[in-house]
DNA sequence: ATGCAGTCCTGTAAGC
DNA sequence: TGCTTACAGGACTGCA
């Protein structure tokens, strides 16, 4: 499922070959996705070049020689692909994009179609947007920020991790690989937390954040970058998808139970519940 | 205000 | 073998 390191792949596999690419064409399939393409963006498109490619949270932000901003989030199972024209359209492709001066084309395929792709008038409205579902970056939190959003809570830790006014870019994978790095029950309750353990958990996310971008991501089904590469980092997970198996740390067998709609994986000897302060 | 359950969507896999 | 059912979960809505 594309989280923040998976987001943050695709960006840089795209980056180098449409940053600069100019918008000679926009092909919409009959499918809706999340919010339905309305016709004039593509009309505002046409003639656009490519200016920028950036992320915030699990969104991709593609910046334009104008003010509009075409920005993605790939759901559960979108995939932004750049491929040959020449190659044939898999099924469930949505959105493809073709330039002036290449062979190569950017193609938005999503399976379930909980993935979106809109545009935006321009920059400050963009920001604006995002900024009322998105909290700080995992790279730029301070103890301060997650403290903030943990320790007014009384909602569970994996709930809290989950939500991106907290922290950005955090999906379920991450959640449960982060709670375990920092040794913490994904059942306790925000308020619980200590000062101590808010900033175990701030450098868990982030390390965990770091080690999966160097794997390029995680592959479960179906994500892959923007060449079409899968990720490494479900090789290392400690819990994720590991339920009866034993924890790399003490052997126990890793947890499974459901949380905040969520299934979650945890080991209930190193993330035991009680605070230990 | 807060937190939770339900909803969308379809491919995959388990169960009978 | 073929059908039904559960499950995966990011973002959002509606309800208590």
């Amino acid at each position: 499922m594309p989280e923040l390191p998976e987001v943050e792949t695709v960006v840089r596999d795209l980056r180098p070959w449409i940053v600069g690419q100019r918008i000679r064409a926009v092909q919409v399939g009959p499918k809706q996705l999340r919010h339905p393409w309305q016709s004039a963006w593509t009309n505002r498109l046409l003639g656009a070049k490519i200016t920028a490619l950036t992320r915030r949270g699990k969104w991709i932000i593609a910046e334009l020689d104008r003010p509009e901003r075409l920005v993605v989030h790939l759901g559960m199972t979108g995939q932004l692909v750049v491929v040959p024209a020449s190659e044939p359209i898999a099924d469930h492709t949505h959105v493809i994009v073709q330039w002036d001066a290449s062979p190569h084309e950017l193609r938005f395929r999503d399976v379930r179609r909980f993935g979106s792709m809109t545009l935006h008038a321009n920059d400050a409205e963009l920001q604006a947007f995002l900024g009322d579902r998105l909290g700080p970056e995992p790279f730029e939190l301070t103890d301060a920020d997650l403290a903030r959003g943990m320790k007014s809570s009384e909602r569970v830790l994996k709930a809290l991790l989950l939500d991106q006014t907290i922290v950005a870019g955090v999906g379920n994978i991450y959640a449960d690989e982060s709670l375990f790095a920092a040794k913490l029950h994904p059942q306790r309750r925000g308020q619980s937390l200590s000062d101590a353990e808010v900033s175990r958990l701030n450098a868990a996310i982030r390390g965990v954040m770091a080690r999966a971008v160097a794997q390029r991501g995680s592959t479960i089904r179906n994500y892959v970058g923007g060449s079409g590469l899968k990720g490494g980092f479900q090789e290392e997970f400690a819990v994720y998808g590991r339920a009866g198996e034993p924890c790399r740390v003490c052997a126990t067998p890793i947890q499974r139970v459901r949380l905040a709609g969520r299934a979650t994986h945890f080991c209930p000897q190193c993330q035991a519940p009680w605070s230990d302060g």
